[in-house]
DNA sequence: CCCAATTTGTGCGTATGTATT
DNA sequence: TAATACATACGCACAAATTGG
């Protein structure tokens, strides 16, 4: 029983994809979807404007709503993707290597890294990336046991987030993330042999993960190969 | 004669910021609001929507609207946000010196560099950013001279966008952008000289600025300084 | 375990304002 | 000026989640 406004706004989107509304096109007008759906002009708004802010149309005061141009093989990186997710929309040739799954406690030593507030039960996994056959990617996660429980290797190969939402029923929220260009270790070099002499530093991808409840529960710390890094996104000026 | 959400917005902002609602504590109840401000639930909704958008609360069904951390010192450049703006949110020591400003057309061999179709008029404009001192930021840009007009050094060397918004009464809405890793070049080197030899890349933010009328203006290359770089970001995970 | 109160989520209808053509 | 389209706001009803008794 999805809610309506969202079957309308898939509706739409999956329209918009296939090229039904082309680039540059106008949707039909409000009025005229609701009576199409048989709906209140309220609920066609909120499909609209989930449209807009996800940057699929852009609606003009009097004129009508304008479908813009997809920028196609998006989201690297933007929003609350997973690494699978992302695999199956670019379709891309791409497999993990689980080098690390083990249970560990932070302390306040490690809370830097770690992530969390001392004392806290968590699972420490290391994983590479590797796209077209190159290590492209070194990831690094804390999860809290308290949280997610029963992690394996297997999981951890396949899609986490897919287990944690459809069998151990989490809902993902938010997370705080930060972009930095850091130092390379012996580690990453280890991890990515491939990666040239020359360069020193990778692009650090830092989140910090909630639920829908705010509970913190995962740590990720994604570096990236700099010659394989795009991060794309869409954005909206803030009004004032 | 601002929306009756937007200020409603605006004072839980202000509030939330200010701490006299301080993190993890709850807002008002949606009715409760209503009441105090006299105005429908719906007005509140609207208003309690984009606050979560923005990362300030997280809505709870059943519970009520919680206050997150607000990552503080946040928004280097996620967003459309201008650096004039950025100095002032986080009182940053910066200034701005004009590199170059010429107006130029485009071809079909700087197609890509401009990003705009051959024969458009456009702006050349280069500036160095200085933090504390410290050429951090190197920005190149093309404007469409059919939508800006007069477009000074002064102006360049303040802000473009005040202008833009204020005098030109233009609406700046949304952006495509990408974030990649960027072999530096020689002109980069005389324009960062303290940038150390060890450096080979630079972090570089590619805009493509367009109007509420979806109009393209403009087209931005930001090469940062990579030691310097850091972008944060709140993202909520997409619902299915 | 269930019920009741509270709170947010969804949807409908209506009215009025404002921007565009 | 008139018609069309989006923007804002109010009110109501019921559904669904949470909490506490």
């Amino acid at each position: 029983m999805t809610a309506r406004y969202i079957e309308i706004y898939q509706q739409f989107k999956t329209d918009i994809i296939q090229e039904k509304y082309p680039a540059n096109s106008f949707l039909p007008s409000e009025a005229k979807i609701a009576s199409q759906f048989s709906c209140s002009r309220d609920t066609v708004r909120k499909a609209l404007s989930h449209l807009e802010e996800d940057g699929f149309i852009q609606k003009q005061h009097g004129r009508g709503s304008q479908v813009l141009q997809h920028s196609l093989v998006n989201f690297p990186i933007s929003g609350l993707t997973s690494f699978q997710e992302l695999k199956q929309v670019q379709r891309l040739d791409a497999n993990t290597k689980v080098v690390l799954l083990k249970r560990l406690q932070s302390t306040a030593m490690n809370r830097q890294t770690t992530g969390f507030p001392a004392k806290t039960k968590l699972y420490h996994l290391i994983r590479v990336r590797y796209i077209n056959g190159l290590a492209s990617v070194i990831d690094e996660d804390y999860f809290d046991r308290s949280v997610v429980h029963n992690l394996t290797a297997e999981i951890a190969a396949g899609s986490i987030y897919e287990y944690l939402e459809n069998t151990e029923k989490l809902t993902i929220s938010y997370a705080e993330k930060s972009v930095t260009a850091e130092l390379i270790s012996k580690q990453d070099r280890l991890l990515m042999p491939d990666l040239p002499e020359r360069e020193n530093r990778l692009i650090q991808v830092e989140s910090r993960v909630h639920l829908a409840d705010t509970t913190y529960f995962q740590h990720t710390i994604s570096r990236h190969r700099p010659d394989k890094f795009q991060f794309n996104e869409f954005s909206r000026r803030q009004k004032k």
